[in-house]
DNA sequence: TCTTGACCTTCCCGTGACTGGAAGCCCCAT
DNA sequence: ATGGGGCTTCCAGTCACGGGAAGGTCAAGA
């Protein structure tokens, strides 16, 4: 198979595929005249990291997590531990960029919106209390 | 005022403020050997800027804000607009981070998170159902 | 047989918003 | 004069790709 039907049957794009195997991720054949030719085993592999990226995690986690996805005699605890720790991240995610929204919807509010230069947003973002 | 006084005022580091020059934010005065001169005025658009990244807004955002501040003929419209279009993305990106959070919540629940190989994370991902 | 167009290859640059580090100048105190 | 801290510029790296150029390959149609 070559990049283009994999990019099609994994969602991902050709570049991407590329760049995973220049970092090591896939190793796939190459045909006499060059092309990459990817056996299931490296679509099984790109569906796989497909599904970790989606879920938000790093490269370097996809790299372990492959390592362990790979190893038959891998714990599941060290599974579990990837995945918290990114939750962990997550979770401060959300809390920071909630706290932007709060604060931010409590300024759109805040603001009129109209032609006049009087603005809450600026004033706060000014700092003149 | 040198930048090591403007990084400790403002909470910005001094490579922050430099690069915030480079990008043509603030245009602080030079003294005869090459330092920076920061003015109050200078302080104040920092302190501006520091706020509005710490809500997210990009450095283009800032840029617009930071003219339509400086502009005391604005429309408190055009503000707003920027606000809420920064708005909509951050409401976006929690609705996104809340559904890799749920996602990545049930699959390590669902973990054993033992010594034993089987695990459902893994399993989720390899998409083997 | 030739050509066209779709595919594939590598290589290099750009993204956003900085951060780290090197090499070197400046200033003040001892 | 020497030491240490602060300042300067410039270059490279971050993360995970995406865009685009220059060129090789392949299958189908005229």
């Amino acid at each position: 198979m070559n990049i283009g039907d994999v990019a099609n049957r994994t969602g991902l794009p050709a570049k991407t595929i590329r760049y995973y195997e220049d970092i090591g991720l896939i190793t796939p054949q190459r045909d006499l005249n060059g092309y990459r030719r990817f056996r299931e085993q490296d679509l099984h592999k790109l569906t796989f990291l497909g599904r970790a990226r989606a879920l938000g995690f790093t490269i370097e986690d996809c790299r372990t997590l492959l390592a362990l996805y790979e190893d038959q005699s891998r714990a599941s605890a060290d599974v579990k531990q990837v995945a918290r720790d990114h939750l962990a991240r997550i979770e401060t995610k959300i809390t920071d960029l909630i706290a932007m929204r709060d604060t931010l919807t409590e300024l759109v509010d805040a603001c009129a919106g109209d032609n006049r230069p009087d603005c809450p947003i600026l004033r706060d973002l000014g700092g003149t209390d």
